[in-house]
DNA sequence: GTCTATATATCGATAGAC
DNA sequence: GTCTATCGATATATAGAC
């Protein structure tokens, strides 16, 4: 995927940061490598020094995107407590990831999306291929969480797999509305997050 | 907007069914208008000849879900009944209208995206502020009626704001999970809003 | 009305200077 | 390593034949 695999980070991370807001702000196909390298104050051949394609770029971004979601939650998962108390955990965890890289996470929301072609290089429909099959594995944990809360009770009794994909879509629409602050502390993201995963979780009908 | 303001719909209709279904799939910008005719059987000369431009194109579908969905919710609002049972009726409204007319209602959640520029006609900047006007409308539609739910306790007492942001957009969210089946029926499709609106609005807690 | 050229612009990618 | 210059492919839009 990348051109010099043992490059150095300190450029490579700024470019990613670029074009992952870029392709965020004005999707993959409206980013032209011109913005990228404008961003970071440079001009193409900088860009496509450290980066084989604009595509190689994206897949970058979806996999740094992909990986730190899946780090985040995974451990949450596996925690201690009922399904109810898991999946809060893990809806906490991902929306909190979600707003901290919101550029990122976008990206990872297009690459799911992107379709495969035939001008795509062969490493290049596989590195696809994996980061869909991570991020299939990562809405797999959450359904098995969703059936674990069902069986003990501390989830309603309802289609598991229904269940899942409606609440992993509704705290993934975030990125739609979510738009970073400046200043917004870690407290302030954490607190939002667990008022969004409050009105998803528990609905907003009174009892 | 379009060339022939009393141009035959027999025709223009099919090429915006075409374009929806492509934007919907490709996305606008991987689309090309070569696309669009193919799949209705035709050559570039006859769609240029019915719309001035793909952007154009755009606008029209953008156009037709906007106010098809206006159209089926925005009566739902003013009937009887508290705050939640209103909100009820609204939402599965809501999604129903989207799988009836999933193509069309991807195109209004990428125009709602969609950034102005330089290079569109005065007459395109006007379409594209008024639809998102018209969007807005829509989504205060939703936040209006669970204020009223929250004032007569139907509904918790929560951040309305937050929780209309969070409802609509986990509703629309649909739009990346549902594909249409074939011979899909009325009733099923009904039933499904019904479900994912159950789980949205009563969310997944046992009490 | 619909088609077949074709003009024009844009942008990804590469080559080569420094 | 980074820049400038340029090639080549693609796609919007138009002109003109039928």
């Amino acid at each position: 995927m990348s051109k010099n695999g043992d490059d150095d980070p300190a450029i490579r991370g700024p470019i990613l940061d670029a074009a992952a807001r870029a392709f965020a702000s004005r999707g993959f196909d409206k980013t032209t490598i011109d913005d990228i390298a404008k961003a970071v104050g440079a001009t193409k051949g900088l860009v496509y020094y450290h980066f084989r394609s604009k595509f190689d770029i994206f897949l970058a971004a979806y996999d740094r995107g992909m990986h730190n979601a899946k780090e985040t939650v995974e451990p949450l998962a596996e925690l201690h407590g009922t399904g109810l108390e898991r999946l809060q955990r893990m809806a906490v965890g991902h929306v909190v990831n979600l707003m901290e890289l919101v550029d990122y996470h976008n990206v990872v929301h297009q690459g799911v999306r992107y379709q495969f072609s035939e001008s795509m290089t062969i490493y290049q429909r596989d590195a696809l291929a994996d980061l869909n099959q991570l991020r299939s594995d990562y809405e797999l944990l959450f359904r098995r969480v969703v059936e674990e809360g069902i069986r003990d009770h501390s989830l309603r009794d309802i289609d598991a797999s229904l269940a899942a994909r409606v609440l992993l879509s509704s705290l993934n629409a975030a990125d739609n509305w979510y738009r970073e602050q400046e200043n917004q502390s870690p407290e302030a993201i954490q607190s939002l997050a667990e008022d969004v995963v409050d009105v998803i979780l528990r609905g907003v009908v009174s009892r």
